[in-house]
Formats: structure tokens, sequence, C-alpha cells
DNA sequence: GGTCATTGTTATGGT
DNA sequence: AACAATGACC
């Protein structure tokens, strides 16, 4: 255990007493190890037992990452530490406590696609058919009730007036409880009502934690608060630790004002700013510190660095979206010449689709890419489809699954079965399955034949393996065979395969039953045992770590992700691609002061990720829901400091569709037979190839050095032969147009 | 009554 | 562009 690496704010966090505290951690200032040393001080210095922790981070991943800095601090079993998401954690003290709570031990987690299709199932199950509300509304009108901790009885009728997404809560509610669903935030809802309704329990864990500690505190919203509140004796004392400029998920029903009442409730005087940032160079926090200024009510930080400046932040314009996608291309291209490893290099943007662009070009240039929390392994159809008949080899009652899956593979069960069945099923009050004998007609038979499918899956998980089962599964559905026959459908037989990996993996880890909730406690009154199946750990595992990336990562790809997916990860190189009105701030955000604010602090996630070099890139016209769209650069670069910025334009003549030209650009003539390859252009502007003069090859995007101009950057490169020129952008002089045979242009680094 | 092909629609972020 | 809804054909 070395508290000498630690300077003095963490030092102090890391070994603050038994008192509630808030530590405001700016980022990249060490909030994570600050955290790791606390937890391994607190062992280290036997101040606590390993059982009286409870740690919540907010991913998975940020378990996992914490749980191996602890262990290369302190020599322990970390059987018996309670660590893990605010979801992972509830889900844990519900199974223990199932008896407690009328749940079946079956209960099923689900996830937000099955929320949405058992949302779209009631309401075509009730004939709901106004088109004011789409499924979308009601998933989220639902979920935010029940993140502040409102069921439908306590509703104010008289201050919510929209009784028809009242009326559908209850239907949702009542259909939840009589299937034993639970979506993911009734998991918390669910946990803080066993607490505030049983004294027993909630004393057990009051005495049982002695220390909590929270990550991303900024994050948690007004439920996770509460049920906080409930889990934390008396004796218990609060670590929290967030940074309210990272707030970003206030979409999900997070807080921001749970850190200042945190503050003013809990940790009195206790409050502890990590402000030297280790990660970035001067130029890139001097622009997150501009930025981040233009929002009101934070409660303030500036990070400071022992670093210098570094590079200026290359801000670059492009003609069109294509035409950054392959700007990025040339830029990553050069940088990997220059020796960086790709994996440095994280390219980040506002919304999943814009990685479709950016991927074409990646991929066609051949630069390696690893795409996060686009294709999620757990969502994709074929997997779904897999699951829907675990789930009803669970649960035979859950229609949702049931109608997933009845006519999948294809098995002559059409449109108008169904629809009878439904109808039977309803008026005798009977699930689907029970009601499956009923059905007349062919597809009577065929629905009956399905049942007994299910019938045969249930016997044999009494038999079977985990991974046998899945593997048994996949065969007797018929879904392997399906996806056999057709090559295109290749594919997804592999990803079935890999389920099965997947449930290998997972029962060789024994993730069920090693986990720490299994130790028993002192307290013998009540005893924190989960009894469940592998086959139900498997799937609460799924839907809780849907986001984990079961695909091998290659450690030499481009980083490409959304800047929420970022969050708590750092790169030597950062791109922010999308710098534009409409887009970051995404135009559903700029209505309202707060959504303004909520973007701004999301460019100031983004911009902070960024180790040595940052660019920020934008496109002044974008293919957009099969429009072109014209869009004006992000309010966000007038905002951030001028004198940290360099701007640029791309070379831009890569397009396939009309732009508007830029000022003083080249007047590009695109042609419309052709996709994304380089066009001519009537123009002496050669734009990525580079120029050899006197020895030296220049290219554009370069950064050079001139005697009298001082810094600048490559911007375009014109004509050839002796007649050559650079046009370049200075740091401090703007834009000249420099004979490259004479003026004295070196080249940096 | 079931399946396949076509048309129409619509789009943040994700434990 | 991905998905749901609709219509033509078996």
């Amino acid at each position: 255990m070395i508290l000498e690496e630690l300077n003095k704010a963490q030092k102090e966090a890391v070994t603050l007493g038994a008192s509630h505290a808030l530590v405001l951690a700016g980022a990249g200032s060490g909030k994570t190890k600050v955290l790791a040393s606390r937890l391994s001080w607190l062992l280290d210095t036997n101040q606590t037992a390993i059982s009286s922790i409870l740690a919540v981070t907010f991913t998975n991943k940020a378990a996992r990452e914490m749980i191996s800095r602890v262990l290369k601090m302190v020599n322990i079993d970390i059987r018996g530490l309670w660590i893990g998401t605010f979801h992972g954690l509830c889900h844990r003290m519900l199974r223990i406590h199932s008896n407690e709570i009328n749940l079946s031990k079956n209960f099923q987690i689900i996830d937000i696609s099955d929320q949405i299709s058992l949302i779209k199932q009631i309401i075509k199950g009730n004939n709901i058919n106004d088109l004011k509300y789409q499924p979308k509304d009601f998933q989220r009108f639902i979920n935010s009730q029940k993140e502040n901790g409102v069921r439908f009885i306590d509703v104010d009728i008289n201050r919510n007036h929209n009784r028809y997404l009242l009326d559908f809560y209850k239907l949702y509610e009542d259909y939840c409880f009589t299937h034993d669903l639970v979506d993911f935030s009734e998991l918390l809802l669910r946990c803080y009502e066993l607490l505030k309704n049983n004294d027993d329990i909630r004393r057990h864990y009051n005495d049982k934690f002695a220390h909590i500690l929270i990550d991303e505190f900024q994050d948690t919203n007004k439920l996770q608060y509460k049920w906080i509140n409930l889990i934390a004796g008396k004796q218990t004392s609060v670590f929290a630790v967030g940074d309210d400029d990272q707030s970003i998920y206030a979409f999900r029903g997070a807080d921001i004002d749970n850190m200042s009442s945190f503050e003013k409730t809990y940790a009195k005087g206790s409050v502890i700013r990590l402000e030297q940032n280790y990660r970035s160079f001067g130029n890139i926090l001097g622009a997150a510190n501009s930025l981040i200024k233009y929002n009101k009510g934070r409660l303030g930080k500036t990070l400071w660095t022992e670093q210098g400046k570094g590079d200026p932040i290359r801000v670059v314009e492009s003609s069109s979206d294509i035409a950054e996608a392959y700007w990025l291309v040339e830029e990553i291209r050069g940088l990997i010449r220059k020796g960086v490893s790709a994996s440095d290099i994280a390219v980040l943007y506002r919304s999943n689709m814009q990685s479709r662009v950016i991927e074409h070009a990646l991929f066609s240039s051949n630069i390696p890419y690893t795409v996060y929390g686009g294709l999620r392994f757990f969502e994709r159809q074929e997997v779904k489809h897999a699951l829907a008949y675990l789930r009803l080899i669970l649960n035979p009652n859950d229609d949702n699954a049931w109608l997933r899956v009845v006519n999948f593979p294809p098995r002559g069960i059409g449109i108008r079965t169904i629809e009878n069945h439904l109808e039977i099923a309803k008026s005798n009050n009977l699930s689907l399955m029970d009601s499956a004998k009923h059905v007349s007609g062919r597809g009577g038979v065929n629905i009956s034949l399905f049942a007994s499918l299910i019938d045969d899956l249930i016997i044999n998980s009494n038999k079977l393996t985990l991974p046998e089962l899945i593997e048994y599964t996949i065969d007797r559905s018929g879904l392997s065979l399906y996806y056999k026959s057709d090559k295109d459908l290749y594919d997804r037989l592999e990803n079935l395969k890999e389920l099965i990996t997947a449930a290998t993996v997972f029962s060789i880890e024994e993730k069920y039953d090693s986990t720490p909730a299994c130790s028993f406690s002192v307290n013998a009154q009540v005893e924190e045992e989960i009894i469940t199946t592998p086959l139900i750990a498997f799937l609460s595992n799924a839907s809780l770590e849907a986001s984990e990336n079961i695909s091998v990562n290659n450690n030499s790809s481009v980083q490409l992700m959304t800047v929420h997916a970022s969050k708590g990860l750092e790169f030597r190189i950062v791109f922010i691609t999308g710098a534009e009105e409409g887009l970051f701030p995404h135009e559903n955000s700029i209505s309202e002061d707060s959504g303004l604010e909520e973007e701004r602090r999301l460019m100031y996630v983004a911009i902070t990720r960024a180790e040595e070099r940052l660019y920020i890139s934008m496109a002044n016209s974008r293919m957009l829901r099969g429009q072109v769209r014209y869009p004006s650069r992000s309010r966000f670069l007038n905002e951030i400091d001028a004198n940290h910025i360099q701007w640029s334009k791309s070379g831009g003549v890569y397009d396939n569709y009309p732009s508007r030209s830029f000022k003083d650009g080249p007047n590009i003539s695109y042609n419309k037979s052709s996709k994304n390859t380089l066009i001519n252009i009537d123009c002496n502007v050669s734009s990525n190839k580079g120029l050899i003069v006197n020895d030296k090859l220049f290219l554009v995007g370069q950064s050079v050095n001139h005697g009298r101009f001082g810094e600048g950057v490559i911007v375009r490169l014109i004509g050839s032969g002796n007649s050559t020129q650079a046009q370049v952008n200075f740091q401090k002089h703007g834009m000249k147009t420099l004979a490259l045979s004479v003026a004295k242009l070196d080249i940096k680094e």
C-alpha cells in the first residue's frame, strides 16, 4: 500500500476518518486511483472487514477495474466484498430476499428493448390506438416515474393530468407483477421497497456496511439517492466521488442536484477537491475549462496541470460528412505512420448513426477499428431469439418471449392464428402456454407442437449443463437449421455458437454461486445466500451486462464510440467529430437551458478524454434521414478560448453529393455516379498527396514552423513543379500562402 | 391462412 | 438506413 504516490488532496481523501465525504474529482484527477486506494487503505489498516464495504460503480467494467487495482495494492481475498453497479447490487439483494418480496424465484430481468416489445404487446392487447403516443413515450414516462420512486398509486392525479400515460403505467405494472418481469428501474425500486418495508433486513444492511463508496455520483438518480439513504446506517460513512461537470445521464433520470444535496445533508464540511489533472496537456485543459464556464450553478473547480501546453487543439472544417471521414482516415494514417499505435486513437461522435460513414471510410482504407457499444452481443436478434427460448424454459408463461419465437423459425403459425390464440388466452385469463391446446385449426396444431417443444426443453433443462442446454435449445428449436440454410445468415449461426461459449465461460467462472453474496453474514437473522440456478444467473447476467463486448478486442485498432461511452476512458489522441449545431449540441436538447448545459458537459467530457492531442472536426454538409443538411458550426467551438485553437480546413475533395463550397477553398465538382471515391477536380489542389520540395515532404494537416510567423498547420498545397505554394494557418498570424521553394518552413516533429 | 416482397415511416445518449 | 405495415402470391 503506497500512499506516497498520492498528492496532498488525494491523500487527504484516501485517509479520511469514518465520516461522510464528498470528493469533487475533476476529469483525469486520479478519481479511480483515489477510490481504489481508499478501499485498500481501509482494508490494509485493518479498520474494516471486507464484508463491511459496499462499493457502487457506474458500470461493470469500472467494478472490475476497481477490483484489479485494489488487488495490486493489497494482497487480500476479495470475496465478501459487495461491489457492482446499483442495478447489479439491487439485483443481488432481490435474489437473496425473493421470499420477502412477492416475487418468484425465477423472475426475469428485461432490458430496454424487451421493455419496448412488451409495451407494444400491451398496446395491442388493450386496443390502445391513440396515435399521439408511441411506445417510446410510454417507456419514457414509466421509467421516469420509477426513477423518482413513484409507483402508479403514488402518482398525484391532480399534479399529473396525463391520464392516458398514467393508465398505461397501471397496465404495465400489472402485467409485470403477474408475469414476474423486472425492468431496470424496477430492480432499484423493488430493492428500495424491500429495505423500506422490512426493518430486519434494513437493519441488517445498516449494521453490515461500515463504509459505502460511490463512484460517478453525479449520475445517480433520485431513487438511487434514496436507496443510499436507506442502506446507510447511523454508523455508516458514505464516501461519494463525482464531478458535476461530467453529469451526462439526465435522460436516464440522473439528478445533478444529488451532489449539492449530499454536500448539505451528509458531507458537511468534508468536501475535497481534486483539481490537479494528470491526463492532458494545458491547451486541452484550457479548452475544457473555458467551455464549462458557460454552465451555471456549478459546484466549481478548475483543472490545472504541471505538464506544458502541448499542441493546440486542431479544429478542422470539412465540406461534408464524407469529406470529414476521409480527412479522418488521412490524419489517422499519418499518425500511425509516425508510430502512434492505432489503439491510442479514439474517434468520438455524439450519436451512433455517425459511425456509419466513418466506419465505411476506415474499412475501405484498411484501418483496423473497433466500435464500442454499437452492436451489442446480447442485443443481436439471433441471440435474443435464443434467449427467448431459454426464458420460456424458466417461465413458460412469459408471453412476450413466447410471441417472439412462437413462429421463429417459421413453423406455420401466422398472424390470424396468433390473434386467435391471444383472444382465447385473454378470455380465459390464461397465459399463451397454458391455453396453447385450445387453439383450433391447422395453426392450432402447430401451436400445440410449439408448446410440446417448450415442454421438451424444460424436461431437458433438468438433465443438461448450461452450455449443453443452450446447444440443445438452439438445435431443437430449429434456429440452428434455419441459420444454416443461408450463407448470408452464417454470421448469426456463429453468434449462437458464441453464446454457447459465453455460457461455458460463465459456468467455469461460476459467477452465480461463488459471488460474495453467498457468504453467510455474522448476523444470523438475515442470511445472505442466493439460491439460484445457472440458467437464471446466466439470463440475469445477459440483461445486466448486455454492454459487454464479447467479440475479441483487437489491441491495435482505432477505437470508435459515442461520447457517452467514452466517459471514464482516456486516449493519447482523440477526434471529436460532428461539432455542428443540431448534432452536438443535439437538436432535441437546445430548446431548454438544462438540455444545453448537459450537451456542454458532454462536450467537456469528450475534450477531457484526450491526453496529448485533440482534434475537433465539423462538416458543412451532412446526410441526415436521407436529406442533406447544412449545419453551422457548434456553438461550443465559439465558447472555447480561441488561444487554444488552431483552425484549418480539410482537403475536402471526397464527396458524393453537393455541398456548399467553403469560402476560400476550391470549387468542388462532384460526380453523382461514383460513390465515396476520389473525384478529379478541375483545380490545382493536391490535397492529400503531399509535395516534395527541397527534399522535404509537405502534407496537408502537417504542423510546421516558420521563422517569422511561428507555428502553423498546412491547410492546402497548391501547384506542382517549381511554383508550389502552401496555404498555412498560423496560430498567431492566421492564414498565409507561402512559396515552398523560398519560405523557410520547417516540419515539426 | 401463411409467406414473401414491396412500400412507408422515421431517427440522442444506455445501466 | 432499419424496421414496421401492407399487399401479392402460394
